[in-house]
DNA sequence: CGGGATCCCCCGAGATACTG
DNA sequence: CAGTATCTCGGGGGATCCCG
C-alpha cells in the first residue's frame, strides 16, 4: 500500500487518495474561488509550510485538478487555476463544508476567517436558506475579521465572490465570536444580533431579515450519542 | 497548529480535521453500512495497520462520530456503531464517492471491491439514475469479486444493503475489469455487457434494462484541461 | 479467537534558510 | 515572487506479541 493508495476500486477511496492529504482540500477551496498565485495561496492558508504547498500544487497538477499558467501580458506571474474536473468537486466540498459548519459552535483560540472561507460559507449558506425570489437584485457585503466577501441575490440565484462590491445594498460587519454564526444558524435573531452588538449593519437595514432568511447554516442537534 | 488543526473557523477545515486523516473516511464508509466489530473492520479494510485502526476508532469516539458498545446477550463481542452526527455525513460522503467514481476508469492492479464499497456504490448509483417508480417491489443481488450486496427498489425508493437477499428477482455477477462500471456509466449497453460476458445474470433477465436505468454512476468527461 | 498493544522503520509534514 | 534545500520529528506501515 505505497503512499496514498488504498487498494480498493471504490469512488470514496479514489476521492480520499486525491483529497485526503493534509491541506489539499483547503487549497482547492481557495482555488475554487478563483485563480490564485502561489503567494496568494500561502497568504490564504496561514501555517502551511511552503514546501507542502509546492508539493500539493504539483500533485494537484499531476492529478488533473489544477493547471499552472503564466498569466499573459506584461505581468509574468504564475497563476494556478482549477480544471473542470476540480469544479465538479464543488457539490461534494460544499456538502462537507456544510456538515463541518453544522458542528461548529465557537471559534477556537487563534482561529481566523479567511476570504475563501467566507466566500465558501456564503455559497453554502445560500443553499441552506430559503430561496430568495427577490424582485430586483440585492447585493450584500460581509466582513469577518480581515476577510471581505460579497453576495449578489438575483431572482432565485445567489452568487458569492471575494472582496468588496461597488454599491452594496447592505453591509454586515461581524464581530469576532460565535454571534454571527448563531445568527446564520437561526438560534440568534437578526434583531438581537444587532442589539447585542455581534454584528453592525449599514445601508438598507430593512434587508437584514431578508439576509438572515436567505443565508442559513445548519446547526447539528446531535453532537453526541449513538444513532437512533 | 498542532497535528490535525488548521486554525481556521471554517466548516471545510473542521471537516478536514475530523475526516482528513488516512483511513478515516473508509472506516466511516464501512460503519455507515451497519455496526461492525473490530475484526470485521480490519477484514473490510485490507492493508490497514492494526494500530492505525485502533487509533482511528479512538479518535472517532472522542469526536462523537462512533460509539463503542458491548453487544448484549451471550455474545460478548464489542461493536462499533456510528452516531447521529456521523449519519449526517452520508450526503457529503456520497457526493465525494460519486465524484471519485466519475473519475474511475479501470481497476488498478490488485484493487479489490469490498462489501461496503459495493453497498455504497449501489446507494450512490441509485441517486444518479432515473427514479424507478416500479409497481411492485423489485430486489436485486449484485456480486463483484468477493463482495455481495443487494438492493430493494420499492416505489421511488431504493435501499442498498450488504449480503444476499433471500429471493432476488435478478442476480448480477460482475466479472472483474471495467465492464460493470462502464455499464453503470451508460457507456456500455446492458445487452452488450451480457453479450461480452462482463456480467452474468440470472433470474428475471428482462429486469436488467430496468436495473441499468435505475442505477447510474457519473462518468466525468473532463479528466484533464483547465476549467472553461 | 477477538481485540487490541508494542516495537521498529521510514516516509512525509513542519520549520527554517536560501536561491533563481 | 516562486519556489528549492535541508533538517527534525511525529505519525503511518508492517510485523509481532499480548491479554481476557
Amino acid at each position: 500500500m505505497r503512499t496514498r493508495e488504498y487498494g480498493q476500486f471504490c469512488g470514496l477511496a479514489r476521492a480520499a487518495e486525491l483529497l485526503g492529504q493534509r491541506w489539499t482540500m483547503l487549497i482547492l477551496r481557495d482555488l475554487l474561488v478563483g485563480p490564485r498565485r502561489y503567494s496568494d495561496l500561502a497568504a490564504g492558508l496561514p501555517g502551511i509550510p511552503t514546501n507542502v504547498l509546492a508539493a500539493r500544487l504539483k500533485e494537484l497538477e499531476q492529478d488533473g485538478l489544477v493547471v499552472r499558467q503564466a498569466r499573459g501580458g506584461g505581468d509574468r506571474a504564475i497563476v494556478y487555476q482549477v480544471t473542470g474536473r476540480a469544479e465538479e468537486l464543488v457539490p461534494a466540498l460544499d456538502a462537507l463544508a456544510s456538515w463541518g459548519a453544522a458542528g461548529m459552535r465557537v471559534p477556537r483560540e487563534g482561529e481566523v476567517v479567511t476570504e475563501a472561507a467566507l466566500v465558501t460559507a456564503l455559497r453554502v449558506a445560500a443553499a441552506g436558506g430559503r430561496p430568495p425570489g427577490v424582485r430586483r437584485a440585492v447585493t450584500y457585503v460581509v466582513r469577518a475579521g480581515e476577510a471581505v466577501a460579497h453576495a449578489i441575490v438575483s431572482g432565485t440565484r445567489v452568487t458569492a465572490g471575494p472582496g468588496e462590491h461597488p454599491a452594496p445594498d447592505l453591509t454586515i460587519v461581524a464581530r469576532s465570536g460565535p454571534g454571527f454564526r448563531e445568527m446564520l444558524a437561526g438560534t440568534l435573531g437578526a434583531d438581537e444580533a444587532v442589539a447585542e452588538g455581534v454584528i453592525e449593519v449599514s445601508g438598507d437595514k430593512a434587508l437584514l431579515a431578508e439576509f438572515a432568511a436567505t443565508f442559513r447554516v445548519p446547526y447539528s442537534p446531535s453532537l453526541t450519542g449513538p444513532a437512533a
